[in-house]
RNA sequence: GGAGGAUUAGCUCAGCGGGAGAGCGCCUGCCUUACAAGCAGGAUGUCACAAGUUCAAUCCUUGUAUCCUCCACCA
C-alpha cells in the first residue's frame, strides 16, 4: 500500500477553506434523506449591524458540535442559518454614516435611506456568512434567511393581524419609553438602567387661598409644568386634612387639587408627590385611577413643547431643569436640594437618556400568551440547560407586561395598517390596501411605523420553515431541537419565540434551551467595542486555525458559565490539533509500503485491548456529556483519550512492533492502528471538523467524507474490562521505575536492572511476565526480572511498592539511603494516619449498617491497602539500613 | 427590595456525598528517527468563613463575608 505524506508540520490555512468548500459542493450540510428521526437547530440570527464577535463563535461552535455529532449518529439533521434585520441598531448605523456627510435621514427620504440600509445590510450579511463559514459551521446555506426577506415578511404580517383579528392587538395612546435620540419608541425590556448621582429638590407649593403651602420632593423639577395633582398616602396622619384642597402650580398659575393614593410612601421626602401622569409610570398610572389629565411637554425630539412657559421651550430636560431649579430659587420655592442616587433609564442601542412619553403606540396583550408560555414549562415541553435559568423565565412571565411594538424608524416591518384619508377608516390588513372597503377612496395612508424587530425575531423557529404555509420543512423539522443562546436575550427572544410559538403553532418551538455563558476578557469584563477588549474569531482563526478555536471554546464552555479568554487561550486547541497532525503523520510514515488486514479480536494483544476499551469508555463519556449539553466533559474526554491514551500509551507501546517487527507484525499493527485512528477522526470530528475531515480523507480504507460518516458505538467484541485494569497495573510499574530513575537522578542513558516480585495472589503476573520487554522498554531497564518466589537477592536494590507487587532497581549507587529512609518513614506515618481513619469507619456500627455496601468494601479493601503499603515500607527501611 | 451566579494549585477554570483534578505557568532531566506546539518526572491546595444534617461533607441545609449578573423600584 502507498501511503499519502502528511506535509511536515500542521497548517490549518492549507486546508480548512478547501475542506470548507468540498463539504458545500458535496451537499454536506443538508438534510439526509434516509435520516431516521429529525434534528433541528435554527441559529440565532446575527444583527446586520456588524460582524460576529466571539460570543457569536461560542455560540455557532456549540450549535456546529451539536448539529454534527446529531448528524453523525444518523439523523436527519437541519441547521437554519440567517440574520436578523435589528431595526435600531442597524437605522443608527446608517444615521452615523449619514451624521458624517453632514445629513439626517430626513433629507434623503424613506426611500432613498432604506436603499441605502440595504446596502449596508448586504455588506455585513457577507461578513458574517464569510465568518461563519470560515469558523466551519455546518449550517445549510440553501435555508438561509433574513427577517425582512419576503417569506419572512409575509409571517409578520400574518402574525399581526391573526394576533389583531384575536384582540391581542390594540393601539392607543399611552405613556412610553422614548429615546429621542433614536426617536423612536421602546419596550420595556429595551431600557436599561443605571445609578446616576443626581439631586433630591424639595420644592415649596402655595395653597391657592393664600394660607401658607406645602412641600414635595421631586427629581425632576422641569416636570412640574405637567403636574396635575400632588399626591399623599391616605393613611398619613400629617397631611389628612389638606386633601381636596387647592394648590398653585410655581412659576405658573395653574391650580391642582391635593388628591390621597396609597402609592405614595409615607417615609420618602416629605409624604408628599407631585403627579405628573405625562412623564413618570407611577403618575400615569395614579393619574388614571383619579381620571387626571394628562399632560406632555416633550416634543418629538425631546425637546419641552409649548405646554412649558415660553422661555423653557425648545430645551432639552436636562438644561430646562437648571434653569428651573434658578427660578424657583430666586422666587423662594426652592426650600433644599439634596444628593440622590438614583437610577435613570438608557436607550439599550444609544445609551441616551430614555424619557417616559406619551404617545400612540400599538401594543400586544401579552398575558394569555404568557400563561401559554408558562403552562410549556410545566409540561415539561421545553427544558433549560442549566435548569436554574427556569427561575428567571417563569419570574418574567407571570410579570410580564403588555408589549410595545410600534417604533417610529424607517428600518423595518412597516405596520400592516391603512388609514382612510377621507372617512377615516382603519384597515388591517394580510396584504397591501388601496382601496377603502367603505367609501372607496383611494387615498390611503399606511401606518408610519414600524414593527420592533423582536416582532420578526420571535417568529423565526417557525418562519424560517416556511409559516404560515404547511411545507414539507415546517412538517419535517418543526418543532426544532435544540436552541442555543446566550442568557442575555432570555426575554427579549427565547420567551417569545414560546409565546408567538405556542400562539401560532399551538407547540413550543423547541425542547431543548441551552444557555451559555458570555465571553469575557481575563479581567472578567464583558468583551465589547467601546473598551476594546474584544477578540476577533477571524484574528484567531488566522493565527490558529478554526479547529483549534472551535475545540477551545468547548473545552472551556462549562454549561452556562462564563469563559475569560485572551489571545493565548487558545493555544491549547492548536497544540492538541497539532498533535493529532503528527501522530497521524507518524502512522502514515509506517503504513508505507504496508498491507491492511482485517481485524478481529481474536488477534488483538492486551494493549490492543486495553486501547479499545479506553476507546468504547471514552464513547460512553461523550454520549453522556453530549446527551446533557456538558460540551466540557465531552472535549476532556476527547483531548485525555487521543493524547494521554493514545499517544501517549498505545503508540509508544506499539513503537517496538511497528518498527521492527516482523511484516506480519508490522501488517496487523498498522493495520489497527489506522483502523483506531479512523475510529478517533470520527470521535472528534464535531469538536475539531477540519483536521479530523483532512486526516480521515487520507487514511488509507477511507470512504466519502468523515461528515458523513457514522459515530463510533461501543462494540461489545471490542470491550475488554480485566485487561484494561492489567494494563492499569502495568502502568503503574512503569510510572514506578521512571519516578524512580528521575528522583534518583540517573542519566536517562544509564540501563539498570529491575526485579518485580509480585505477591501470591496479584492477577497480573502472567500479563506482566508476558510484556517484559515491552515493560522493559517503558523503564529504560536493562533486564527485568518477574520472579514470584523472590529467588533473586534485592538485598542490594532500591525498593518501591505497589498494590500487588514490588519493584527493585539495582541501582546501589545513586542511593541516599538516610534520605530514603526518611521519605519511607514519613510513607509509613501517612499510611498509618489513613488507617487510622479506615479502622475507624469499619469499627463504627453505624457505618457498616448504613452505609452502601460498595463503600463497605471499598473501605475493607483500603485497610488491606495500607496495611500493604506500611509492611513493604517497613521491610524496605530494613533493606536499606543492611545497604549501609 | 427580590432572584441567580461565583469563591477549589501562582493564573483560568472543571468536579459536587465515600481517598482533591485539567490547561497554562513553575522546577528538574531529556532535541529518545510523529510532534521541543514535544517526552519523562516533580512541587504547590485550612476546596472563602461558621454552624447544622449524615456513619461519611469541597459537594446537601442555614447563616456570614467578598465579588459579579439580572429583575423590580419611592417622587
Amino acid at each position: 500500500m502507498k501511503a499519502v505524506e502528511l506535509s511536515k508540520s500542521y497548517d490549518p490555512k492549507e486546508f480548512e477553506d478547501r475542506i470548507y468548500r468540498q463539504w458545500v459542493e458535496n451537499g454536506a450540510f443538508h438534510p439526509d434523506p434516509d435520516g431516521c428521526s429529525h434534528f433541528s437547530i435554527v441559529m440565532p440570527p446575527p444583527n446586520v449591524t456588524g460582524i460576529l464577535h466571539m460570543g457569536h463563535a461560542l455560540n455557532n461552535t456549540l450549535q456546529d458540535i451539536i448539529i454534527r455529532y446529531q448528524r453523525m449518529k444518523g439523523l436527519k439533521t437541519l441547521w437554519v442559518p440567517g440574520t436578523d434585520h435589528a431595526g435600531i441598531a442597524t437605522q443608527n448605523v446608517v444615521e452615523r454614516q449619514l451624521a458624517k456627510e453632514g445629513l439626517r435621514r430626513q433629507d434623503l427620504g424613506r426611500e432613498k435611506f432604506l436603499e441605502r440600509t440595504w446596502q449596508v445590510k448586504d455588506r455585513h450579511h457577507e461578513i458574517i456568512t464569510s465568518q461563519l463559514k470560515k469558523m466551519g459551521c455546518s449550517c445549510d446555506w440553501d435555508h438561509e434567511r433574513f427577517t425582512m426577506d419576503e417569506g419572512l415578511s409575509r409571517a409578520v404580517r400574518e402574525a399581526f393581524v391573526t394576533l389583531y383579528e384575536r384582540g391581542l392587538i390594540y393601539k392607543g395612546q399611552y405613556l412610553v419609553n422614548y429615546c429621542p435620540k433614536c426617536g423612536t419608541a421602546l419596550a420595556d425590556d429595551e431600557v436599561e438602567y443605571e445609578n446616576m448621582p443626581g439631586k433630591l429638590y424639595d420644592v415649596r407649593y402655595p395653597y391657592a387661598d393664600g394660607s401658607g403651602f406645602i412641600t414635595v420632593a421631586t427629581t425632576r423639577p422641569e416636570t412640574m409644568f405637567g403636574d396635575v395633582a400632588v399626591a399623599v398616602n391616605p393613611d398619613d396622619e400629617r397631611y389628612r386634612d389638606v386633601v381636596g384642597k387647592e394648590l398653585l402650580l410655581p412659576l405658573t398659575d395653574r391650580r391642582i387639587p391635593i388628591i390621597a393614593d396609597s402609592f405614595v410612601s409615607m417615609e420618602f421626602g416629605t409624604g408628599m408627590v407631585k403627579i405628573t401622569p405625562a412623564h413618570d409610570p407611577n403618575d400615569w398610572e395614579c393619574g388614571r385611577r383619579h381620571g387626571l389629565e394628562a399632560i406632555n411637554l416633550l416634543n418629538a425630539d425631546g425637546t419641552l413643547n409649548g405646554n412649558v412657559p415660553q422661555k423653557y421651550q425648545g430645551m432639552d430636560p436636562v438644561s430646562a431643569r437648571k434653569l428651573v431649579v434658578e427660578d424657583l430659587k430666586d422666587a423662594g420655592y426652592l426650600v433644599k436640594e439634596t444628593d440622590h442616587a438614583h437610577d435613570v433609564g438608557h436607550c439599550y442601542r444609544c445609551h441616551t437618556i430614555v424619557e417616559p412619553y406619551l404617545s400612540d403606540q400599538w401594543f400586544v396583550s401579552m398575558k394569555g400568551m404568557a400563561d401559554k408560555a408558562l403552562k410549556a414549562l410545566r409540561d415539561g415541553d421545553i427544558v433549560f440547560y442549566p435548569k436554574r435559568w427556569e427561575n428567571t423565565y417563569v419570574h418574567w412571565m407571570e410579570n410580564i407586561r403588555d408589549w410595545c411594538i410600534s417604533r417610529q424608524l424607517w428600518w423595518g416591518h412597516r405596520i400592516p395598517v391603512w388609514y382612510c384619508r377621507k372617512c377615516g377608516k382603519m384597515i388591517v390588513s394580510r396584504t397591501d390596501v388601496t382601496e377603502c372597503p367603505d367609501c372607496h377612496s383611494h387615498d390611503l395612508e399606511q401606518d408610519p411605523d414600524v414593527l420592533d424587530t423582536w416582532f420578526s425575531s420571535w417568529l423565526w423557529p417557525f418562519s424560517t420553515l416556511g409559516w404560515p404555509d404547511r411545507t414539507p420543512d415546517l412538517e419535517t423539522f418543526f418543532p426544532t431541537s435544540t436552541l442555543v443562546s446566550a442568557y442575555d436575550i432570555i426575554f427579549f427572544w427565547i420567551s417569545r419565540m414560546i409565546m408567538a410559538s405556542e400562539e401560532f403553532t399551538l407547540k413550543a418551538p423547541f425542547r431543548d434551551i441551552v444557555i451559555t455563558g458570555l465571553v469575557r476578557d481575563k479581567q472578567g469584563r464583558k468583551m465589547s467595542k467601546s473598551l476594546g477588549n474584544g477578540i476577533d474569531p477571524i484574528e484567531v482563526i488566522d493565527l490558529y486555525g478554526a479547529d483549534a478555536m472551535k475545540f477551545t471554546l468547548c473545552y472551556l464552555a462549562a454549561q452556562g458559565q462564563d469563559v475569560q479568554i485572551d489571545m493565548d487561550s487558545f493555544k491549547m486547541g492548536s497544540r492538541f490539533a497539532n498533535k493529532i497532525w503528527n501522530a497521524t503523520r507518524f502512522l502514515l510514515m509506517n503504513a508505507e509500503g504496508r498491507t491492511l488486514v482485517d481485524i478481529d479480536a481474536g488477534m488483538l494483544s492486551v494493549m490492543d485491548k486495553w486501547i479499545y476499551t479506553r476507546l468504547a469508555r471514552t464513547i460512553e463519556t461523550i454520549d453522556r456529556a453530549m446527551a446533557g449539553y456538558r460540551f466540557n466533559d465531552a472535549a476532556q474526554a476527547v483531548y485525555s483519550f487521543f493524547w494521554n491514551d493514545f499517544c501517549d500509551w498505545y503508540v509508544e507501546a506499539t513503537k517496538q512492533r511497528l518498527l521492527h517487527g516482523s511484516d506480519e507484525e508490522k501488517d496487523l499493527s498498522i493495520s489497527i492502528m489506522i483502523d483506531l485512528l479512523s475510529k478517533s477522526m470520527r470521535l472528534m470530528h464535531p469538536f475539531l471538523s477540519f483536521v479530523t475531515e483532512e486526516i480521515y480523507q487520507r487514511l488509507p480504507g477511507s470512504t466519502g467524507m468523515l461528515i458523513s460518516q457514522r459515530y463510533p458505538q461501543v462494540d461489545p467484541a471490542f470491550d475488554f474490562p480485566v485487561e484494561e485494569a492489567l494494563v492499569g497495573s502495568l502502568q503503574e510499574a512503569v510510572r514506578i521505575v521512571r519516578a524512580a530513575r528521575s528522583q534518583l537522578g540517573i542519566a536517562p542513558e544509564k540501563r539498570f536492572g529491575v526485579v518485580i516480585r509480585p505477591s501470591k495472589d496479584f492477577t497480573g503476573t502472567s500479563l506482566f511476565i508476558g510484556e517484559k520487554e515491552l515493560m522493559a522498554s517503558f523503564m529504560g531497564a536493562s533486564t527485568l526480572t518477574i520472579d514470584v518466589d523472590s529467588s533473586v537477592d534485592v538485598s542490594q536494590a532500591y525498593p518501591s511498592s505497589a498494590l500487588g507487587y514490588e519493584v527493585f532497581c539495582f541501582v546501589k549507587e545513586a542511593i541516599d539511603i538516610d534520605a530514603e529512609i526518611l521519605k519511607l518513614e514519613g510513607e509509613i506515618r501517612k499510611a498509618e494516619k489513613n488507617l487510622e481513619g479506615t479502622m475507624r469507619k469499619l469499627s463504627n456500627p453505624q457505618f457498616l449498617q448504613n452505609a452502601k455496601s460498595e463503600a463497605v468494601e471499598k473501605e475493607k479493601g483500603k485497610k488491606a491497602e495500607f496495611e500493604e503499603v506500611i509492611a513493604k515500607a517497613k521491610d524496605h527501611i530494613g533493606l536499606l539500613s543492611r545497604l549501609k
